[in-house]
RNA sequence: GGCUGGAUGGCAGAGUGGUUAUGCAGCGGACUGCAACUCCGUGUACGCCGGUUCGAUUCCGACUCCAGCCUCCA
């Protein structure tokens, strides 16, 4: 199996540290607003990612943090006239139910910062014993970043030009602009802990590493995180950890493409994000997922109305294969299996793997049209290769009833207008017929006639106002 | 300025040194009372300029443009 690692810039053959298992940990949200599309997209790759490799037979720990203490945090809470805890557990609530909805599995473990404040405080206890670390004279905790050789390593960058390019902050407190904070001397009344540097709270990049560490050990094979997060983030934490272990920290360091809005990135300071609930309002959460998995997890994706239709057309193509059957595992042609774990194999290939998921609808389809007895094993296969994915969970019909949205006419009237075009039909009254189906159609019902008798369909809802 | 990626047919989106991605849309046919669904068939796509090669969309170099990171952001 090969995966991108972003240390190395290249795919390369993986390889767990202990046969059959494999660690990862994902840094997950700050808790302090609504997630959106962006952080939907980390959820559901990692999501795809786990369950492949659940699939392939590995033994797989994920673990992905919450960070439920932070300056943002402090303010949101401030503003909203809120303590910190009740906004944080809110968040996590609202976070745990887009997810859900999402079809996104929980990570086996959710570590928050706040309750690893003692695992933290080692940790920078560790750094500034080994001299890593120096506590300021205003109780802050400063990481040296020229102390570790390898700073920069993740990101191919120069510590000089960085220095040159000059957009670091400047701070009297720190021996060099490129140190980063550890621990943050609390303000009065501010939410703190005490450490040996007096009362405070963790900086943003020692909770992963002190986490991670805690959670799965000193070295592990796979960190994850979205696009903005190699730099500072990620170099932090391998400056952090590999400093205080003198081992190496991750060996497989795995990053999403950001999810774009008119070919820039969605992002909390642009403002230009959606949230998930927002687009959930209006479209199936499955056709959400769908367009995630659509697109490969390191490409970039441009969010516009016309994707989500898109991608709800794609879905619509597999429910409608998988319509009328009864799926049952049978013996079935390899190949689409073997496509399928060839491309997923590939750096989690989902468009590839998608690809062979389309052909094998197209075989159902060809079963199904011949009333062939491969039919319930091939849509068995569709449904069990869809769920490695997270796919085609729903039942069929109700997928293509419009997942239980209001209609502007109820199923029991649709039925009876049903029977009457019928009844036309076998009158050869084809003008009835026709009328009725065109004023079904007039309300959104799409009729599909078959030998078995009609059935209906919701046609695809314009995308509405966004 | 430094560092990453990217530029593929009408759109979305993979991939490959010579041979079908896939989906949507279009076109022709089958099915149908007519349609829809489905099936069959159908597209001289690879930013620009050079180089390597028997052969490059695919490798190398220059260029143009786009995005990201270098500050909190998934």
């Amino acid at each position: 199996m090969q995966i991108y690692n972003t240390l190395t810039r290249r795919k390369q053959e993986f390889v767990p540290l202990e046969t059959g298992k494999i660690q990862m940990y994902v840094c997950g949200m700050t808790v302090y607003d609504y997630c959106h599309l962006g952080h939907a997209r980390v959820m559901v790759a990692f999501d795809v990612i786990t369950r492949y490799l659940r699939a392939r037979g590995y033994d797989v720990t994920y673990v992905r943090n919450i960070t439920d203490i932070d300056d943002k945090i402090l303010r949101r809470a401030e503003e909203n006239g809120e303590s910190i805890t009740s906004l944080t557990e809110r968040m996590i609530a609202a976070m745990h139910e887009d997810e859900d909805r999402l079809m996104v599995l929980r990570p086996d473990q959710e570590p928050r910062a706040t309750g690893h404040v003692s695992d933290i405080v080692a940790m920078i206890e560790t750094l500034v014993a080994k001299g890593y670390a120096y506590a300021a004279d205003n109780g802050d905790v400063y990481y040296r970043v020229r102390k570790f050789t390898d700073y920069g390593k993740l990101n191919n960058r120069d510590l000089d030009e960085m220095r040159a390019g000059a957009r670091v902050e400047v701070d009297e407190h720190k021996e060099d602009p490129l140190d980063f904070v550890l621990w943050k001397t609390a303000k009065p009344g501010e939410a703190s802990w005490s450490s040996p540097w007096g009362e405070g709270r963790p900086g943003w990049h020692i909770e992963c590493s002190a986490m991670s560490t805690r959670c799965l050990g000193e070295t592990f094979d796979i960190h994850g995180g979205g696009p903005d997060l190699t730099f500072p983030h990620h170099e932090n934490e391998i400056a952090q950890s590999e400093a205080a272990t003198d081992k190496p920290y991750v060996n497989t360091w795995m990053h999403a493409g950001a999810v774009r809005v008119n070919q820039e990135k969605m992002s909390k300071s642009l403002g230009n994000f959606f949230t998930i609930r927002d687009v959930l309002e209006v479209h199936d959460p499955e056709v959400v997922r769908y367009l995630l998995v659509a697109s490969h997890y390191r490409s970039p994706i441009n969010y516009a109305p016309d994707s989500l239709s898109e991608a709800r057309k794609s879905l619509e193509r597999f429910y409608t294969a998988l319509e009328g059957v009864v799926p049952q595992e049978g013996e079935v042609d390899q190949r689409f299996d073997q496509r399928f774990v060839a491309a997923m194999d590939d750096d989690f290939n989902t468009p590839v793997a998608l690809a062979a998921l389309f052909d094998l609808a197209r075989e159902l389809n060809r079963a199904k049209q011949e009333a062939s007895e491969w039919t319930p094993a091939l849509a068995f296969e569709l449904k069990r290769l869809g769920g490695i994915l997270g796919l085609f969970s729903q039942d069929p019909s109700t997928f293509l009833k419009g997942g239980g949205e209001a209609l502007p006419i109820s199923e029991v009237e649709i039925e009876m207008r049903i029977a009457e075009r019928a009844a036309a039909k076998k009158a050869k009254d084809f003008a009835t017929a026709d009328r009725i189906r065109d004023e079904l159609a007039e309300l959104g019902i799409v009729l599909k006639d078959s030998r078995e008798g009609t059935t209906w369909v919701v046609d695809t809802p314009a995308t509405q106002g966004e």
